[in-house]
RNA sequence: UGAGGUAUAGCCAAGUGGUAAGGCAACGGACUUUGACUCCGUCAUCCCGCUGGUUCGAAUCCAGCUACCUCAG
């Protein structure tokens, strides 16, 4: 009998071809579709960029109708409430700049999807995700690795993945150079979705106002306070700190000789530091929630390797410690522009992902 | 009603005789499964508070007027 494959898809072109290429590899599979939000707010104008509304919903059974397998909705509207949303929430407040498509890969597709999928007997998990996972021989490990289409490439948002789950998880598109190909397959096989446009902005805030979400959703008001140089001078007055993330240009307001950006939050004096583009660059991040995939343990002696410090983000060169309570240390050979706490660390030896975590 | 100062696009602002920098904001687009950043394009065409004057030529010099600010009464 064929082994079974459970194929997570939101609907869109990828995924989409992800499973075909699965049932072409000779896997006895299923669709699913996580629904994810309670309400689908706004969702009739915004169904061309987001994933996982009752739209996308039907577009995924489409295709699944098309290749003859099954197809199922999973409700996990309150596990992506608890550990997206809620996670989400509380980052900004606490002054952070959070990833939440990192915990909803981490926490749902490969965390109670994954779970369910060993329930149901499949022997992988599969997503349209722009990664490989290849079998190291000479350290028996797993290890995640760029997709060859370097362009699309996310195995930064996979960074988490452990051994076990590698073993359990395949990305079909991992070998595609190019995204034409993909979109190719889709509309040679009449996949309803075959010129659906990228998905973009956070799916749970379609409009875009994440802010103006958290507000609602969380209830609380995020008082207006000070922009300050940094030198403490008073610069202007701010809209409340959950509006401002490190880096930022747009939406200050404030009349300067140069462009002006967020440097820094302190929730405690509810202050936005400001400073021109010179002073966002550091050269050294202190890392947590670490997870080193390609390695055994963390190494014992500091390690050279790229390092991205956002998803889209030029590699830069850098020495990083693991420190003994957990902790890792990056330090940059350049310094790098506008590190943000809150997101992710990834660090790539080559096209291997060697380790991650959260920026603090 | 004495003295001084300032008046440039929605906002901040450079420009002191040669034909309106820059930034913010805004709008359009590219990029993008986070937030951002970035890039490209648009954004003062009887015009630099108003009215005159000098000059080949003025936002820039001169005069008057108006408004606001500061100091003094």
């Amino acid at each position: 009998m064929d082994k079974k494959a459970l194929i997570a898809m939101s609907g869109g072109v990828d995924s989409s071809v992800a499973a075909l290429l699965m049932k072409q590899a000779g896997f006895e599979c299923m669709g699913v579709t996580m629904k994810l939000h309670v309400e689908e707010l706004n969702a009739k104008d915004c169904s061309d960029k987001t994933c996982c509304t009752v739209f996308d919903a039907e577009d995924a059974r489409s295709v699944c109708y098309r290749l003859g397998f099954p197809f199922y909705v999973f409700n996990y509207a309150d596990e992506f409430r608890e550990n997206v949303i809620d996670r989400f929430v509380r980052s900004y407040e606490t002054g952070e700049t959070p990833n939440p498509c990192i915990d909803c890969n981490r926490y749902l597709k490969f965390g109670r999807l994954y779970q369910k999928a060993a329930e149901l007997g499949c022997e992988y998990v599969v997503t349209g995700h722009y990664a490989r996972v290849e079998y190291d021989e000479r350290t028996g490990r797993r290890l995640l690795k760029k997709s060859l289409n370097e362009a699309k490439d996310q195995s930064y948002v996979l960074y988490f993945l452990t051994q076990e789950q590698l073993a359990h998880t395949k990305f079909p598109l991992g070998e595609f150079v190019d995204k034409a190909a993909v979109r190719e397959l889709a509309e040679k096989n009449g996949f309803i979705n075959a010129k659906k446009g990228e998905s973009q902005d956070i799916c749970f805030v379609p409009d875009g106002d994440y802010a103006e979400f958290i507000r609602t959703y969380s209830g609380r008001d995020y008082p207006e306070g000070d922009f300050l140089d940094g030198s403490g001078n008073i610069l202007g007055r701010h809209r409340g700190i959950i509006h401002y993330t490190i880096g930022q240009r747009k939406g200050l307001g404030i009349s300067y000789s140069e462009p002006l950006y967020v440097c820094g939050k302190s929730v405690s004096d509810n202050a936005v530091i400001l400073g021109t583009e010179r002073e966002l660059y550091t050269s050294e991040l202190i890392a947590c929630d670490f997870n080193w995939i390609s390695l055994e343990k963390p190494p014992e002696e500091p390690i050279e390797v790229g390092v991205r410090t956002r998803y889209h983000a030029k590699e830069a060169r850098a020495l990083v410690f693991a420190n003994s309570d957990g902790m890792v240390t990056v330090r940059f050979e350049q310094p790098q522009r506008a590190i943000a706490p809150g997101q992710a660390v990834v660090l790539y030896d080559g096209d291997t992902v060697v380790g991650g975590g959260r920026i603090i």
